[in-house]
DNA sequence: GATTGCGGGCGCA
DNA sequence: TGCGCCCGCAATC
């Protein structure tokens, strides 16, 4: 299936890129030891993509990634496989104020992930759905995971033909929200403050009220370390003790994955900092009144303090033609998210691939609302930053 | 409770 | 034989 296309997609990934360095599929019996270079940790690793991490970097260890991977038997036992679950989405496929999805990440267990479907749109009240991934030829994109000496070995096969889930940081961010709903009783006076301040604001208080809701607020900046620049573990790829040459990690996006913007944006854009700043006014997190076609939006349990997090920028450029199932959803999809709501400026860098559609979303959402969507306060604009964030912000690079 | 890794087993091409 | 997938189990978080 479709394996043609695959090789070529490695042939131009491998050869033409890092030469000798990607010129190795996981299966080869023998991988290349002289490895000058290895790579920032990718959190989102996408299309046919290779790469050589640190055996010491922490998040290739745990063979991590944001999209919802499972672990799938290859009677291998030397070679981890994974296979992409997808992402769970709104039936009703309806928007946040300000024009975002809902993109939740499925769960891992398939249990855990039926349980998780039985379950209720936090945006709407409507069914979830999962959405599977069909980016390999029809079935998941599989990611490889291989561990020879001092390198840990990642290769993507296929590309992901849907959004971006939230990761797992932000789904169990939302979780711990979900739980603080159900622990605080209406009378309890956090939500009483979170309600006065709505009812003066008009929107949902993010960076002052919501951290009280949160058990681990310490997960949102770990979150923000998880990408590969700041994480730790991948700014500090030990392998020069060995070698003598220390084969530095190559930059985020250069061997042609999604080279997304740095986890700390999408944290922060999820009001996930810290409670430093002034209140962001956006419609950055919670959603006061969705505006979506729930059979009856007063079913939503505590729809004041719904957590609907932005999730992901969704804009992923799998939102391709081949968008798979949901033909009309994808066309809407294009428009999403984004920077327009997420009280964070553009990243003053050139972005990779990846990173690009970001930029292109924001430029979209400097201009406004206009091409598709058209949706009225989908597009918010940066005004609603404050400089204080701006400027607190950049200086976390 | 959820995640992760492992492995047995089955069906398909 | 390779692959996708289901299932159960155990360890871990």
């Amino acid at each position: 299936m479709l394996k043609g296309a695959d090789d070529v997609m490695e042939q131009e990934d491998s050869s033409s890129r890092h030469g000798e360095m990607t010129s190795w599929d996981i299966n080869d019996i023998k991988l290349p030891q002289d490895v000058r270079q290895i790579d920032w940790f990718q959190e989102w690793p996408d299309s046919y993509v290779k790469h050589i991490y640190s055996s010491e970097d922490k998040n290739a260890q745990r063979h991590h990634s944001s999209w919802a991977m499972r672990n799938t038997n290859n009677h291998n036992s030397r070679i981890l496989k994974k296979s992409c679950l997808g992402v769970v989405i709104c039936g009703n496929n309806c928007s946040t104020l300000d024009g975002r999805k809902i993109y939740l990440r499925p769960a891992i267990c398939d249990k855990a992930r039926q349980k998780q479907q039985r379950k209720c749109c936090p945006n709407c009240n409507g069914p979830l759905r999962l959405l599977s991934c069909r980016g390999h030829g029809g079935y998941p994109v599989t990611n490889f995971w291989r561990h020879e000496g001092q390198f840990i070995f990642f290769q993507s096969k296929g590309a992901h033909d849907h959004p971006r889930p939230e990761t797992k940081l932000e789904a169990e961010a939302r979780r711990s929200i979900q739980k603080s709903q159900t622990a605080f009783s209406p009378s309890s006076p956090k939500l009483k403050r979170i309600h006065e301040i709505k009812s003066l604001t008009g929107a949902m208080p993010t960076r002052e009220a919501l951290p009280l809701l949160l058990s681990k607020p310490d997960a949102y900046l770990l979150s923000a370390n998880f990408g590969g620049r700041l994480s730790k573990s991948s700014r500090e790829p030990m392998l020069g003790s060995s070698s003598g040459q220390p084969p530095y990690p190559r930059a985020a996006g250069e061997d042609g994955d999604s080279g997304e913007v740095p986890t700390w944006s999408r944290s922060l854009a999820l009001g996930k900092t810290p409670s430093t700043g002034r209140p962001c006014h956006g419609p950055a997190v919670p959603v006061a009144n969705p505006p979506c076609a729930a059979p009856d939006p007063q079913q939503c349990a505590h729809p004041g303090t719904q957590l609907v997090l932005p999730v992901t920028e969704g804009g992923h450029d799998p939102f391709r033609p081949n968008a798979g199932p949901l033909g009309d959803e994808s066309c809407e999809e294009k428009s999403l998210l984004g920077y327009s709501s997420s009280c964070l400026p553009p990243p003053p860098y050139p972005v990779p691939r990846g990173g690009g559609q970001h930029h292109h979303q924001l430029s979209a959402a400097l201009r406004g609302s206009q091409g598709d969507g058209g949706e009225g306060g989908r597009h918010m604009g940066l005004s609603y930053c404050n400089d204080d964030m701006f400027f607190n912000l950049y200086p976390l690079r």
